[in-house]
DNA sequence: TATGAATGAGTTTTCATTCAT
DNA sequence: CATGAATGAAAACTCATTCAT
């Protein structure tokens, strides 16, 4: 049955809602749509129960980098983007289900609240959480804080990357490490307090 | 026959290429099914016209914004900015033509070539020539020349504000205005060189 | 105007009436499907003129050779012969209206009569004269003509080699020469009057 | 299933393989159009498959004759003559595919082919043992089996006449009875050594 | 003489779904 | 747990025909 939902994602990712059909889902794990049909009610259910499986595992890893913890705030904010970098290097189910996001969330709002509360609501609370130390602890400018969207500015490059990889092949998509490198460095310039600014 | 046009764009998006039905165009425009046929050869060919028809009005906007000039570098990158996340703002053929390209570009691998040469290589060439600018009048940090991607950072959080509002309804997507204010700060703050830096 | 009637016997020919299209006969004149609505009013009529354009060159022939005249009676069914297996070996018109007539009488009967009035009639009414001018100068078996449908046997031969090249291309089909000499030989051997016959 | 392939038969050789429609053939069989796309593919395989299906029955019928042995060689040939002209005349899966054949052999290569694998050459086959055997017991005389495509002509008016039976309706189509008397009546003296020709 | 726009009914084909086994 | 038969609705596409010019 996981066979199933895996075949069922990069199904919709492909074809979107619309397009996708059961008997190529079916053809995709070698099974007869009878099968499916075993399991799921209907192509809703099947697309609803494949986009509500895929999308838990994909918000844990931030949360586990974090707990790791690192020496000073810019080296965990570091150790996020590279996280989220390297998830985007490689394909996987990780594009899919954004790509199955992107595509059908008017048609199923309920994808459209999965994507806020897993994926949206976390992310920025983690950086807000990191953004919060650095200020705290001397190693942020102070005004960070209160920037309204602050935190969607900082990962929009990183979900942009992964959706150019998308649209393009790897040949032509920006490179994820290239990214964040300069990311990283304008992040620093950015946020950092300077020692100028300590001297005033 | 513009009329088809629109209307197939406003199909294709909604539905996705294999959710789109011709009946549902011809419907919307108040035609038969086989004038649309007797315009167009087939699905396919209807949808590559839609797509060539709606790339080329997209990435103009921004040329005339740099032609029209601007006291300094950071004044001009705050009007393209600006003019960006204004263009987000309203719904309408650009929103369906993002969606289009992201949902359709490996099934219709010219819709990739057409975003890259259309879109992507105008955009960064742009920046870059404001960076080179704003650099050789001592605006901004020479070092901003040598990030690679430094192009695709900026306007990654532009590109990722219209893909939220393709996600989400106005009230739960990240408000460009907002969006817009701290991008600049932010800028500001990466890349222009501080009196303090001249001083030493 | 003769144009069209060529392009649409090649056409009813090939895909048959149900299948030819006026479209793919317009464009195979090079005109549009207007045009030939502006000499023909319909499909059906199309068809018909096109068949009963077709049908009177062809019985013409074999007259021609009759009122040439020939030294004996075997002679003169020697040259029909030839010229009957002669017009089989090219490809042209003929075949193609032989096949329409196979295919489509019973969809049109009157292709039926057409082929018995114009082609059967004639071509049977030449033998019968050939042989009884053959029995009446003591060159062939006076039993011959009583035979019934002798004439219809004598012709097949010719006519099926006919169908058999619409079957088979070139290379496989029985050769017209090989068929006529055997044809021609078996001829004599049947109904000419023999010397020992003579004898007794 | 064969019941499908019996209706698509009638409906091909009606109305032509672009004339046929699958509404149709499924009409005939008194189930949806599905249904017939449950089993095959496609009309270019419904026809393929009807064809294949119903070649095959159709030359057995002379190998049988053979087997059963008859006095003299004439009485052989009268025998396969029989069994041919008797076969044309009633109407039946024999006459469909003939026209079948006749009609589609260009579009589909393979019915010419089938044509001559299963029809042509076993038949040929057939009268060449006849042929042989004759001459071998003194029957035939001995030139018979050195002249070209001498089988084919002794076919050609069999199934000429089962031509003349697609073209025309039963009252004007040459009598099958009528052909095969007179049919043998040549053939006899053809073929046959004479009583003269052995007291030389 | 010649065309292009427009259509309604038909075509082949696909597809989600149901049911008996 | 798994299948094949069967369907009704809708899909893409075709086509003969009409009309205004």
């Amino acid at each position: 049955m996981p066979l199933i939902l895996e075949a069922a994602l990069a199904e919709f990712a492909q074809q979107g809602y619309g397009g996708a059909s059961m008997a190529s889902v079916a053809a995709r794990v070698g099974v007869t749509k009878s099968l499916i049909y075993h399991y799921f009610s209907s192509k809703e259910d099947l697309f609803r129960a494949t986009a509500r499986s895929y999308i838990q595992p994909a918000h844990s890893v931030a949360e586990r980098t974090m707990t790791e913890g690192a020496a000073t705030a810019l080296d965990l904010m570091r150790s996020l983007f590279e996280v989220g970098y390297d998830q985007i290097g490689k394909p996987g189910p990780h594009h899919q289900l954004m790509k199955m996001i992107i595509t059908e969330a008017d048609r199923f709002p309920e994808l459209a609240q999965l994507y806020r509360e897993e994926i949206m609501v976390p992310a920025t609370a983690i950086l807000r959480r990191v953004l919060q130390n650095g200020v705290a602890s001397g190693e942020f400018r102070q005004e960070v804080t209160n920037l309204p969207f602050i935190e969607e500015i900082l990962i929009a490059p990183v979900m942009m990357t992964n959706i150019w990889r998308l649209i393009m092949n790897e040949g032509e998509a920006p490179a994820p490490n290239g990214m964040l490198t300069t990311h990283l460095s304008l992040l620093k310039l950015a946020i950092s307090r300077k020692p100028s600014d300590t001297e005033l």
